[in-house]
DNA sequence: TCTATTGCATACCTTTTATGCATGGATATG
DNA sequence: CATATCCATGCATAAAAGGTATGCAATAGA
């Protein structure tokens, strides 16, 4: 027995007959005869009874039947499960991002998303750029959006845009009125970074130690929102994403050092597992997500 | 998409690598290449990512291979089932059962279906009426003994006898020689209970939450025998079939509490698939069983 | 670092299977 | 008894499944 065979079969038998069948099925009756005949030898078992107004099932075809219709009803069920899975009819988006991202690209990125696939459950975890790519090793994920330094060898990755990171301090701050400055003056006053494993975190110690400076972290807050609180205590200078502090700088809360000698910039990638090719929910949303395909030109600012 | 795609599909799924799906068909590696190309095409969707070593499915595979598992053991049940009705009395008999059931009313009724039909081939798997539903779905098994609540109108079936569950203890336990009991006292202990998807589970919460008791299971465990060796803890209740702890009561291993206003009664059922006939020895392993035509009368305690 | 091995893909050819067409035989219907 | 209907068979063709040879890429092992 083999499905093709049982395929016809069961065109026959809900037919009621062999011409009926074949024409169902497009074919011509004699291949229809020949096939049932194939079946009944491969089975040893006699499945229609041949009558002149066309033919009937025995007990056994009537068994046969039943697992017939099962069989099929289930492939058209897939085929129904995997075109709609195909077309975003169904399936989930589970990304992870870091801080940034998760804040400033990603809402509205994900609200254009549901609206153009209202189907697909999305999940979005913010943590940092490490965790981001853990979750990515173990299939939690399958987009990470990250803001830091990556082992670029382990994911696939696309350049979103690139990023630059603000010295900002509260406004009675000392530094915060004295116009262009130089780099060693900021370490007079304590540093306030992101926890170890935050990308922006690895930018600005990257930076510092090129300038032959030594980034003295006061403090490490798993928080951005939290590090602006704290900046009011007068004291600390953070870095922090331009995008995240352009309401504060508009309104006077925050303050932004003219640092001379010292840019801190970073891409911001979303990477996906080497090797691993994207199902359909996540590849929509990559393109959706206008990351560029060469990682060194065309730089777009967000 | 066709069947034979799909048992190519399967094959490689299920052997890990294109190469060894080839080999486990008795087919060339090229032709199963192009089967899986073809499928991929059809339905224009990666199903597997080529890995150096092998190949692994992508979440569409995934979604599919469920599927193609499905079609396959019907097919197999398909041709199983024929051949045991064409070869009258030369067939197999495949059966499912939850534990108690399993291990207490069927190696007996086996042993003596043995001697009486040597000739057939039996298989028993032990699971829970969950499992069991689920393998008659598929043609799995023929016959299904279950000691829990089912969809009725999913199955045909038949009342083998009613259980007993007893609520049972450790010699050492606090309430191991108090007498009478109120049902609320065993609340202040731990209370051992099978896995999610038993029927035994099932009975207990149902039967507490009539009583307005909550069941907050301590544990979940899969096997009854497991459960009866935690009970040694000194600590946990376990509500268990008569028949399952006979022995245990009998040598004081265990003790029956005595709880004077919860009992808990459970039928026990044989299933089969609904409109389906038997085959021969399904059939006579049903009559064997001694199980009543009519569900409400005639109770038979095993 | 070089080599052998493993595993997938491609090109090209062969075999098998499915299908079509022509036709014949059986049976019920008017 | 003619006719329509339906299944079966013989022979030819098209489609599919399958095979062999070979290439390429990545890894493992020496």
């Amino acid at each position: 027995m083999n499905l093709h065979h049982l395929k016809v079969f069961l065109a026959v038998a809900e037919a009621g007959s062999i011409s009926a069948g074949a024409e169902r099925l497009h074919i011509s009756q004699p291949a229809v005869t020949r096939e049932i005949r194939d079946l009944e030898a491969s089975l040893d078992l006699r499945l229609f009874d041949r009558q002149p107004r066309g033919v009937q099932l025995t007990e056994g075809g009537r068994r046969l039947l039943d697992y017939a219709q099962r069989i099929f009803n289930l492939e058209r069920a897939a085929e129904r499960d995997l075109r709609d899975f195909a077309q975003l009819g169904q399936g989930e988006l589970n990304l992870g991002a870091s801080a940034t991202l998760g804040s400033y690209l990603l809402p509205s990125l994900i609200s254009r998303f549901r609206t153009l696939h209202p189907q697909i459950f999305v999940s979005l975890e913010v943590s940092n750029t490490d965790v981001v790519t853990r979750q990515l090793d173990e299939g939690l994920v399958s987009l990470g959006f990250v803001e830091g330094p990556f082992v670029r060898s382990d994911y696939a990755h696309r350049l979103l845009a690139r990023d630059a990171l603000l010295p900002v301090v509260a406004p009675h701050h000392p530094l915060a009125s004295s116009g262009r400055l130089a780099a060693r003056m900021l370490q007079r006053y304590p540093l306030y970074m992101r926890e170890p494993g935050s990308g922006a975190r690895v930018s600005i110690e990257q930076a510092y130690r090129a300038h032959g400076l030594e980034p003295e972290a006061s403090m490490a807050i798993g928080s951005t929102e939290a590090l602006k609180r704290l900046l009011a205590d007068g004291q600390g200078i953070a870095w922090l994403s331009q995008r995240i502090v352009e309401r504060e700088l508009a309104s006077g809360e925050l303050r932004h050092l003219q640092v001379q000698d010292l840019q801190i910039e970073r891409d911001l990638h979303v990477l996906w597992r080497q090797g691993a090719s994207l199902s359909p929910a996540p590849a929509a949303f990559l393109a959706l997500s206008g990351a560029t395909e060469q990682p060194e030109s065309n730089i777009k600012i967000f």
